[in-house]
DNA sequence: CCACTCCTGCGT
DNA sequence: ACGCAGGAGTGG
């Protein structure tokens, strides 16, 4: 469920919540998520000291002084919850973090196990963790910008496809990846290699606009997303196209159509997206 | 390259 | 009952 701005909005409301904390012990439950893993594979972290929380495309990181720690991935309705330790468990939790002399504990919740929680014991596996994403969208640089566009002017794929595909550009899922593209006013299924170099680029430059849009209103609550306090956000009223199929384009006013490609949804204005 | 798969939950 | 959902890996 979320993109890149809801993890970052997440990071936000957890960070000064867990910084300093000491992990007390790890529960895991017995529900397989994308990695196998138990409470014992996390049993190593016991006593380590969280010093930040970070975050890179899609991909939040809880990292300790001793570089270790936990890679969290959402997948489409991963939740972390920031709650009292007596609280009762929600269903689907499947991992909680308990913490020393501290009345409240970190929750993963995700009814569809598409998510992924995994330890990691050295600055070695975190950055091997890491290798295959793709330049941040929210913080994309100039230079990243006009590297990634060249490597995307190479693909045979439809635009809108190679936004999803975090080893590109990480971060963009299906609702900022609709946004930007009718913000730059290109067509979803116009190919990487029929665009223009500096067309590239401009929609790289609406990825990286819309998401921190997005991150200002605290992320996009379109169905379940809440950050780690629990509170939706306020993005999806700023919203150009995502999930407006029959509506009137904000911008010329012709009706937005939906369209399917590699079994996602694709929204988009046929006259502005020509 | 796409289609299919992993899951649960919700709206029609 | 069915289709759809903010993701991502696999296999043909």
């Amino acid at each position: 469920m979320p993109e890149g701005p809801e993890v970052e909005t997440i990071r936000r409301t957890l960070e000064n919540e867990v910084r300093g904390q000491i992990i007390e012990s790890i529960w895991r439950s017995a529900f397989a998520l994308r990695t196998p893993t138990d409470s014992e594979t996390f049993r190593f972290l016991n006593g380590d000291r969280i010093q930040t929380l970070s975050r890179t495309g899609k991909i939040l990181l809880i990292e300790t002084e001793q570089a270790r720690g936990i890679f969290v991935q959402f997948g489409m309705s991963g939740k972390l919850q920031w709650t009292a330790s007596d609280t009762e468990l929600e269903k689907h939790t499947h991992l909680r973090i308990k913490l020393r002399d501290c009345d409240q504990e970190l929750r993963f919740v995700d009814p569809r196990r598409f998510g992924d929680v995994k330890p990691f014991q050295s600055a070695a596996v975190r950055n091997q963790l890491l290798a295959q994403i793709g330049p941040d969208g929210i913080q994309l640089s100039k230079e990243q910008m006009r590297e990634t566009a060249k490597r995307i002017r190479k693909c045979n794929r439809p635009i809108k496809t190679i936004l999803l595909d975090q080893a590109m550009i990480s971060g963009v899922g299906n609702i900022y990846a609709c946004e930007a593209l009718h913000l730059a006013k290109i067509s979803p299924e116009s190919l990487g290699s029929s665009l223009a170099l500096r067309e590239i680029e401009s929609i790289l430059s609406a990825c990286k606009q819309v998401m921190n849009a997005a991150v200002l209103n605290k992320g996009t609550t379109f169905r379940s997303y809440v950050d780690g306090n629990g509170e939706k956000g306020g993005n999806q009223n700023h919203l150009r196209v995502f999930a407006k199929e029959k509506e009137p384009c904000p911008v010329c006013g012709k009706t937005i159509i939906r369209i399917v490609q590699s079994g996602r949804s694709t929204f988009y204005c046929k006259k502005c997206q020509a």
